[in-house]
DNA sequence: GACGTAATTTGCTATTTAGCTAAATAGGAA
DNA sequence: TTCCTATTTAGCTAAATAGCAAATTACGTC
């Protein structure tokens, strides 16, 4: 629960999901979309990686970066779940995957 | 946005919002679980004020923090919701209050 | 008024985080 | 091999954050 919520507190980090959002992308052409150098956006993907929000795949020289929204989505409504009958729900209704994707 | 997740990035406020799930207390209580000294708790809680999940009324010399809940659901909802059908469904179901409370 | 308790504010230190440039690693092309 | 491009790692600095103790504010009681 740490590592997410610490993940998404940051601006790039969520530009960064939602980019990736659309379609899978490797670090340069997600770096295309901002200022900051490269090394930079690298640090940040680690720590969505890190949080398990993303998956990593080499490509021959690049690296593809991938969304995974039911771990994204499944985290947030597990921390909802104490607050909220409808995140219950949700949680209840998903299979549990395990880090298999 | 960035206020929620700012402020959900710390283990120690998220303690707290469970406390005050259960029944709006005073600083004096929420510091009792914790090791922390009172200052720290009142630093935190004005945290999560700034971020628009608690609120504070004044209750003589003490100062009484209640959970807004749908406003910290609502905001993560929001969050979620370009993820997440079962997200989209929810914020389109809720009436959008305005900070009346 | 003076005193005691609740909470916040202030001033400080230590740690973490975000960004940079430069250097290292890894793969593809010549 | 050598060169070029993509990415990560290292090493650094600046800024933000978390914690504390001490001081201040606010309220209630005597």
């Amino acid at each position: 629960m740490d590592k997410i919520f610490k993940a998404l507190a940051s601006e790039p980090r969520r530009r960064i999901l939602e980019y990736l959002a659309v379609e899978p992308m490797t670090v340069g052409e997600i770096a295309d979309n901002f200022e900051m150098a490269m090394p930079s956006i690298s640090k940040h993907l680690a720590v969505l990686k890190e949080a398990g929000v993303v998956r990593e795949q080499k490509r021959g020289q690049y690296v593809l970066y991938t969304l995974m929204t039911e771990a994204l989505t499944g985290q947030l409504y597990g921390f909802l779940a104490p607050y909220c009958g409808e995140a219950r729900r949700i949680v209840e209704a998903r299979p549990k995957r395990r880090g298999r994707d």
